[in-house]
RNA sequence: GGCCCCGUCGUCCAGCGGCCUAGGACGCCGGCCUUUCAAGCCGGUAACGCGGGUUCGAAUCCCGUCGGGGCUGCCA
């Protein structure tokens, strides 16, 4: 039996880094084991699904190399592949466990419920539905319904044990006390998501579902109607959560979140993808940097970890720091060019000359275009950094070595690098000044920071006007 | 509260009874290099939550305990 995996996005937001790893390692899985992934809709709530998240999250799929073979987009034997289309297939589904008993209908209403639950807390019962409507005679309750009467139906639990081989975690049983009837089609006549999921799992033929292990508890419930369905239910295996750096589920709070955020900020999908894939699962050595095709090599579910994760930024940026490092030089400039706006001609040439410095000095995309932004801006057009200027603008040295080093690049003949730092360093050498008190002073004068690309070639990229332009500015500025 | 999951450096992972005086990576701290910042190189810091077993031997197996987390919805 060949694998088939999926990836169930809810639109009901953005892209969620956790989902991304579930989809990651659903994906991983399937290229493994020349199965197929399937990207199906789990909208069957439609009053939060909206349509540009559902956009946004085939984006981000896409983005990250995760290519679907069946799904939303690209089609295959099972239709749309979103639940808001199969409303009439649950209807049938329900109409068949309702039939066999499986199923019944349940005329509490949400406030009676909700009594119930609260009071069953206080008395430390257990808290789920008592399966009251579950003693009622099915036909009786049938005309009722016809009659109009509102109601949800539930599934019956089994009286025995649900156990099953959990491929990440082994052997869950869960106890039939602990499993109470759930409700799979709401008053309004919608299904909820385990009924619309399952069928679907079902449906499709998915072979194997990986998801995170907050839905660990409901696989009773995924499995119990599978089977009231006359099928066999699909292997699971739950992932690991993932966390935010307090260690608190990983929530919009830590802001990033979103696949979107990080790919604002410039990481490379590359470096993301490798990344997820070091969370909850290794290659089983000590490797970090690893191919895509190395990580389809060796994935296996059975292989990832049990504990949860914190999602380390910090590791994230060293490993894009590395994927920036080994990108090809014009692959790097075509990367970074979109983040700088509109430039001219001669700006993008500067922009150009100073690029493969500024590769291997950046972590992140919109961490490369500050470093040039001193390119892209008028000479008395920025501030200067105030942490910087004290150090470097208020000193002894600062006056003399700006206005000495004004003269000699006055007289520079040939603007290029090698000239300008030949001029410089011979002047240094005669006045017997070290090239710190010298360059520094100039590095705020051109740039507005003490941080900045290395400095003869940022002067030759910002070209002689601009270079003699700003040190006088910054002269003036010292008053 | 109930049910369930998890527990190795700050963080991510390796370890699956002896090779562990616990290894790698990020981070952090020093040093080298150096025009700043990075990169690179060298070195350092730092963990098996705790208590009982089992065993000749336990990070590895069992029990307990403590801690963290998830679920407990007519959300997904």
């Amino acid at each position: 039996m060949s694998v088939r995996v999926r990836i169930a996005p809810s639109p009901t937001g953005s892209l969620h880094v956790g989902n991304v790893r579930s989809g990651l390692f659903n994906w991983l899985f399937a290229r493994h084991h020349g199965g197929t992934f399937i990207l199906r809709v789990d909208d069957t709530d439609l009053e939060r699904c909206e349509e540009r998240y559902l956009d946004e999250i085939l984006d981000g799929f896409r983005w990250l190399g995760l290519d679907w073979d069946e799904g939303v987009g690209v089609g295959g034997p099972h239709g749309t592949y979103r639940q808001s289309d199969r409303f009439d297939r649950y209807a049938e589904v329900v109409d068949g466990l309702l039939a066999s008993g499986a199923a019944y209908r349940c005329f509490c209403t949400p406030e009676e419920l909700d009594e119930r639950r609260n009071a069953a807390q206080r008395e430390g019962r257990p808290p789920g539905y008592d399966g009251r409507c579950g003693l009622l005679d099915a036909s009786e309750a049938g005309s009722r319904a016809a009659s109009g009467e509102r109601h949800s139906i539930r599934l019956r639990m089994p009286d025995e044990a649900i156990e099953f081989a959990d491929l990440v975690r082994g052997d869950m049983a869960f106890a039939p006390e602990t499993q109470d009837d759930f409700v799979i089609v709401r008053t309004s006549g919608a299904p909820t998501y385990h009924l619309a999921s399952t069928v679907d799992d079902v449906d499709y033929e998915i072979t194997h579902v990986a998801r995170g292990e907050d839905l660990l508890s409901s696989t009773p419930k995924h499995i119990a109607i599978a089977r009231a369905m006359g099928a066999t239910p699909a292997i699971y295996a739950h992932l690991p959560l993932l966390f935010g750096p307090d260690g608190k589920k990983l929530s919009k709070r830590h802001g990033d979140t979103s696949l979107r955020a990080f790919r604002e900020q410039g990481f490379l999908p590359e470096a993301m993808f490798n990344f997820m894939c070091l969370l909850g699962w290794s290659p089983g050595n000590d490797e970090e940097v690893i191919s895509r095709d190395e990580a389809i090599a060796r994935f296996d579910l059975d292989a990832v970890q049990k504990n949860s994760a914190v999602f380390d930024t910090k590791k994230l940026e060293w490993l894009n720091g590395e994927y920036i490092r080994a990108l090809d030089p014009e692959d790097f400039i075509g990367r970074v060019l979109p983040e700088l706006g509109d430039l001219t001609a001669e700006q993008e040439a500067a922009f150009r000359s100073l690029a493969p410095l500024v590769q291997e000095r950046t972590k992140r995309l919109e961490e490369a275009a500050e470093q040039v932004q001193f390119l892209l801006v008028a000479d008395d057009g920025f501030d200067y950094d105030e942490a910087s200027w004290d150090k470097q603008m208020t000193k002894d040295f600062s006056r003399p070595s700006l206005d000495g080093a004004l003269g000699v690049l006055e007289g520079v003949g040939e603007w290029d690098t090698d000239s300008i730092e030949a001029a410089l360093r011979t002047w240094m050498e005669a006045e017997e000044l070290s090239a710190r008190k010298v360059l520094q002073p100039i590095r705020v004068a051109l740039t507005g920071s003490a941080i900045s690309p290395p400095l003869f070639e940022s002067m030759d990229a910002l070209g002689r006007e601009s270079t003699l332009a700003r040190i006088r500015r910054a002269l003036d500025a010292m008053g």
